[in-house]
DNA sequence: ATAGGGCTTCCAGTCACTGGAAGCTCAAGG
DNA sequence: CCTTGAGCTTCCAGTGACTGGAAGCCCTAT
């Protein structure tokens, strides 16, 4: 299988397939003719990369996954500890966007959105407060 | 005033604080020792930049926002403008995260955790559910 | 005179791709 | 057999917003 009937398949890009071998999460075995071969175990990876990147986690916890995925002696604690710590960045981040969401829709209903120069979002941002 | 001082002051390391005049946000003078010269304009200025940032504006929106902020004839729709989108910008990351956190956290407590294999994270990246 | 701390510039690295250039390979049409 | 065009290859550079580090100048205090 080359690599553009694998992006079809999986929906991953060319350029972002070739960057996981770059990088060692997945390992395709080449053609004589130097092209990329894929197997349906490589398609298989890349799915579970797209799933775990899709809920958000890092390359770096992918290919930890990945590698727990295969070993067959691997501790579903392990996994799980690399999930909470994930779901606790996930709702540093929520919290973190809820409180820019909370300021900025008070300062956004505060102004009048006119044709005149008055406005309380940048008199907050020039220090209105202080 | 010196770099340092400007630092300690507006909590922004100098770095940032060289890097933000690479881009031109800010334009110390300097003295003829080649050090940064701030003025207290300065010093306001940075502390806008270090408020929008925290409220999660990009670099470019800040540029613009500084510059609505320096022109008297600007009309608050243009600040409300950029401020509206901003914030619709925030609440799809907030969506998006409260996606992937809903199914994060029904895995992580489905996953036992302990010494066994069984994953069921393992389990859904590995495309369980197809 | 020297030691230290602060200042300068410039280069490289972060994260996860993405775009583009130059060039090889392959299948189909004339 | 030749050309055309699509698909594949590698390599380099850019993204956003910094951040770290090296090499070297400047200033103050001892």
């Amino acid at each position: 299988m080359n690599i553009g009937e694998v992006a079809d398949r999986s929906g991953i890009p060319p350029k972002t397939i070739r960057y996981y071998e770059d990088i060692g999460l997945i390992r395709p075995q080449r053609s004589d003719n130097g092209y990329r071969a894929f197997r349906e175990t490589d398609l298989h990876k890349l799915a579970f990369l797209d799933r775990a990147r899709a809920l958000g986690f890092s390359i770096e916890d992918c290919r930890v996954l990945l590698s727990l995925y295969e070993d067959e002696t691997r501790e579903s604690a392990q996994v799980k500890a690399i999930a909470e710590e994930h779901l606790s960045a996930i709702d540093d981040k929520i919290a973190q966007l809820r409180e820019m969401r909370e300021t900025l829709s008070h300062l956004v209903d505060a102004c009048h959105g006119d044709h005149r120069p008055d406005c309380p979002i940048l008199g907050e941002l020039a220090g209105a407060t202080e």
